[in-house]
DNA sequence: ATTAGAAAAGGACATATGTCCTATTTGCTA
DNA sequence: TAGCAAATAGGACATATGTCCTTTTCTAAT
């Protein structure tokens, strides 16, 4: 992790991403942080120094559950907030984040939440919105792990890891974690993931590739995924 | 539904559910409804006309879900709003919410909102504090429906709708559904609850008496339940 | 008391998934 | 290049759950 003073940048960036109109135009005490691909952005137990936006590349957020496993809650986009549940209603920080490819946030330290943006509505209205959205598409995934098997939930999962294609027309699996890790993301054991893997691959919709897995069919892996459970 | 307009009455509600600290002394523009059981408060597709605030009573929150079945998303109790996800992020309800026995309800008119609370920091501050709450809680929820077999579910169901004991010891289900409902909205089948109602019978934990379930080992029960899913 | 419809109960067979374990492959380090 | 540890793959057996259907019980109306 680097921090990043350049106030340039950082005005550019609150500008780019809509912020400005809810800090004001010469806000400081904002910095931005630079991430390297699977660096954890806060760990279960930490204790936040502010809130994060996401503005630049993409995080993925899971939780650990009470018998020692992990699973996906979601993946973030930009712009997304992390830390405004656990901060603002100071539950302690539950859920693993962590960056996927190289990504840039913006910090909004906490003396600037207390001294200066307690009372903006511009703020909490930006927070509340962006609570609801999670609340919105939490009920969804949640919906959703619970009625569809591990098939449509992993290929959710690849559609949401997917590179751009390469020359070939195919799209490749950006490995984030072992497949045991994805397994347990997942909800399912690592014997299941690999039986879904290989029906997969008989079906000629995902090929193994020096230990990567290609998609062959995109058409049919999003049939499979129908609502994308974990954007 | 009944409305109740004596400012009296709204007035003690409103101070005993520490609303007063919120909106200020001299509101006006609150109204109460009182529900029966089983009546319900707001339906998918509905357009709401304010928020609600449960102050007596219990609800019963449920979601449809693309296959056309149910989901239980929770059970709420006082201090609970109903409509803040929607109505604040303008996203269509999409949540059935019925009553479970009597209720009442605080509703906070659309008027009251716009035009003496959306500048309201004390009150954009309650939202905040409510949506973080909820989005922790079904987090949880959402793990659990993942991690835990139907047999933990339903127990956990079971205790969110038992009555007081009466004479003999014993807890008596409130029959909100009919077991078809109750295993849509714990997302099995009608076939598959009604194996683990049996199971659970012959241990012990519940007897059927005149088509209702008694529970004869609560202590059990809340062990099967562990975590309460759907408090 | 009877009847009809709804709800409940459960058999039979299937699929999805978990657990435990062994074998093979891959990747990293020396 | 070799060795070792981790990751991957899959067999065997088990449990959890779904689907489809028939039978039984319950409830409400007449």
């Amino acid at each position: 992790m680097q921090k990043i003073s350049d106030a340039r940048t950082i005005q550019a960036l609150m500008h780019k991403n809509g912020l400005t109109d809810i800090f004001g135009p010469d806000v400081t005490g904002m910095e931005l942080r630079t991430y390297a691909d699977r660096e954890m952005i806060c760990s279960m137990g930490d204790t936040l120094d502010g809130l994060y936006v996401l503005v630049s590349g993409k995080l993925k957020v899971y939780t650990l559950l009470p018998n020692g496993k992990t699973m996906l809650l979601r993946f973030s986009r930009p712009p997304a907030l992390i830390g405004d549940v656990e901060w603002m209603a100071q539950y302690p920080v539950k859920n693993n984040v962590e960056a996927v490819g190289a990504c840039s946030l913006l910090v909004i330290t906490r003396e600037l939440i207390l001294e200066k943006q307690a009372n903006n509505p511009a703020f909490l209205w930006f927070m509340i919105q962006n609570l609801s959205h999670k609340l919105y598409t939490l009920g969804n995934a949640s919906a959703m792990n619970l009625l569809y098997p591990v098939e449509n939930r992993f290929a959710s999962y690849l559609l949401s890891l997917i590179s751009e294609e390469n020359s070939t027309g195919q799209a490749e699996e950006i490995r984030t974690s072992t497949l045991t890790e994805t397994a347990e993301m997942l909800g399912t054991s690592y014997r299941h993931l690999n039986r879904v893997i290989q029906r997969l691959i008989q079906e000629g919709v995902l090929v193994r590739k020096k230990g990567r897995l290609l998609i062959l069919n995109e058409i049919k892996l999003r049939e499979l995924a129908g609502n994308h459970l974990y954007n």
